[in-house]
DNA sequence: TTATTTGCAAATCATTTGCCCGAAG
DNA sequence: CTTCGGGCAAATGATTTGCAAATAA
């Protein structure tokens, strides 16, 4: 099972190619270049099978549509209030945080995730205008 | 502007006296105990302008719908990855975070939030089993 | 061959919106 | 009064699904 077909080849190397997390739509567009008659439910349902075996993260939060990120490796995000943009945040992830949770609650604690919003660069130079 | 009804009244008072973060057709169901003939739009639209002043807060990650939280104070959650529940975490937000990325990255940083995640006691019992 | 994946279109599901009426200020 | 909020039903928009045909193993 899993079988390997241009489709989701296509998928995973646009996703690989991009550090923008975009969205299933702006996928389908850019995978139509090289297969332009893949329909939009088979970019859903690879994406779906890839996020399953973890070679891709699926983020999305606070009423926003799903964003994906071609970087499976944990890290953290920005996303910007005023332009929706999604930025990957450099820097190590704080493991203790899942000790630190389990240790108080008893809970086994096996992910975290961490997203920080605000005006990234471009958007406050907009705003002092 | 900012009318007061009996049912926004009605909603904010179930979401203070609950700490389950339901979602809006939970709420829904439990505002029309007291007001028979709401409609559902009205709750969506109520529960828009209670986020919207602050009096709420809205959760939603991972492709799960919206959850809710008369908690407005900033905390952190863990989501249970089996039974789905989330469950405020106590303990101090720690607002370091902002100014590390805000130091880091440049961006402008106002808010942060961060999920745990993993099997609740409930969950972990059930799997021993 | 034969089980999985695709394309297509229709279906779902949460959420939003338009419209007209009733109620709050 | 006059404007905002409510009820209802229809609209929306992202995502999923059923099915027959295509394709990877």
């Amino acid at each position: 099972m899993e079988r390997k077909t241009k489709q989701k080849e296509s998928i995973i190397n646009i996703l690989r190619q991009t550090t923008s997390h975009p969205d299933a739509d702006w996928i389908y567009e850019r995978v139509r270049q090289e297969i332009p008659n893949i329909s939009l439910g088979t970019v859903y349902r690879n994406l779906k099978s890839l996020k399953e075996s973890g070679q891709i993260q699926e983020l999305n939060s606070m009423g926003e549509m799903s964003h994906f990120d071609g970087n499976a490796e944990p890290h953290y995000h920005f996303r910007c209030d005023c332009c929706g943009r999604i930025i990957d945040i450099e820097g190590p992830v704080d493991k203790t945080i899942e000790k630190r949770v389990a240790r108080k609650t008893g809970f086994r604690v096996t992910r975290h995730s961490l997203e920080v919003g605000g005006l990234c660069l471009d958007c406050q130079r907009a705003q002092n205008q």
